[in-house]
DNA sequence: AGTTTGTTGATAATAACTATTAATTAAAAA
DNA sequence: TTTTTAATTAATAGTTATTATCAACAAACT
């Protein structure tokens, strides 16, 4: 998470440009918890930006991949999802509704160090995924029974 | 892994007809570690039965799914990998060659707990994949250094 | 064997994402 | 500030994995 000033500074560092809708991306990717893919971004920005293309959504989140200031999250859904919280921690996705939340301060070393010992590869990262049932998808499914 | 009449029994007991397409598929599966998507699997069996289609192998893969035979593996690839291993396990892919292993033995019970306290989900589920360079390329990259 | 019903396989469709390109716009030099 | 230069936008078309369609066919029940 950067401010637009930083943001600016690491674009124009690593040759990119700065624009207003490129901004707008990062600035709507910082403002949510909801991880977004292409889509949902494109619709929460229509408002502001109704020229923007999907193609442009595309582009910008190749680059602010490529200049680490975002990261893609494969939950085994057809589309990506983006976060604006590039240190790595496991998401979790409700089997009913489809949301996805995060999972801060997770010790990923235990599992590390019991895969390292396992094999022979150099690791170089990861990426943990859980499913189950949200909180308000449980009480929803509590109602409907009673 | 289920031998030919097993997977014969429960086809039928799950209302699917039994046909050498599907055994062929299943048995393909069963017997490699490769993790192959659909069109590897389309590829391995075109000589034996070089009039089968693609859609036959993506419903084959479909059904047994749904009967529990097989799992699928999204390693952040764009195609989808299958595993006749349904004992949920880690895998971990190779930046260099992509190829995927497994991960046998890996004890899940620490994260999974550490989740269950972080979280207010009921949990049901987790695919962790780790990424690495596998020993392989590891060597290729040292003999190309020297 | 005949009949029913699910399956195959060729083809077309879909959907997410990527490449192309002309017109626009911003950055950098003067 | 103005000009030059190069990158960006956004519409469009292309690509690729996967899914749907449907007529011909094969499995399984009678």
């Amino acid at each position: 998470m950067m401010d637009a000033k930083k943001v600016t500074a690491l674009l124009r560092k690593k040759g990119f440009k700065v624009t207003p809708q490129r901004l707008a991306i990062y600035n709507a990717l910082c403002n949510t918890k909801a991880h977004p893919n292409a889509e949902m971004l494109f619709n929460k920005l229509q408002p502001y930006y109704p020229t923007m293309s999907l193609a442009t959504i595309y582009k910008t989140i190749d680059i602010l991949r490529e200049i680490g200031l975002i990261q893609v999250i494969n939950v085994g859904e057809d589309s990506l999802r983006y976060d604006a919280t590039v240190e790595l921690h496991p998401h979790i996705r409700c089997t009913v509704c489809n949301r996805v939340d995060d999972i801060m301060d997770f010790d990923f070393s235990p599992a590390i160090k019991n895969v390292a010992e396992k094999t022979s590869y150099d690791l170089s990262g990861q990426q943990f995924y859980f499913y189950g049932v949200c909180p308000e998808c449980q009480a929803k499914m509590s109602k409907k029974i009673s």
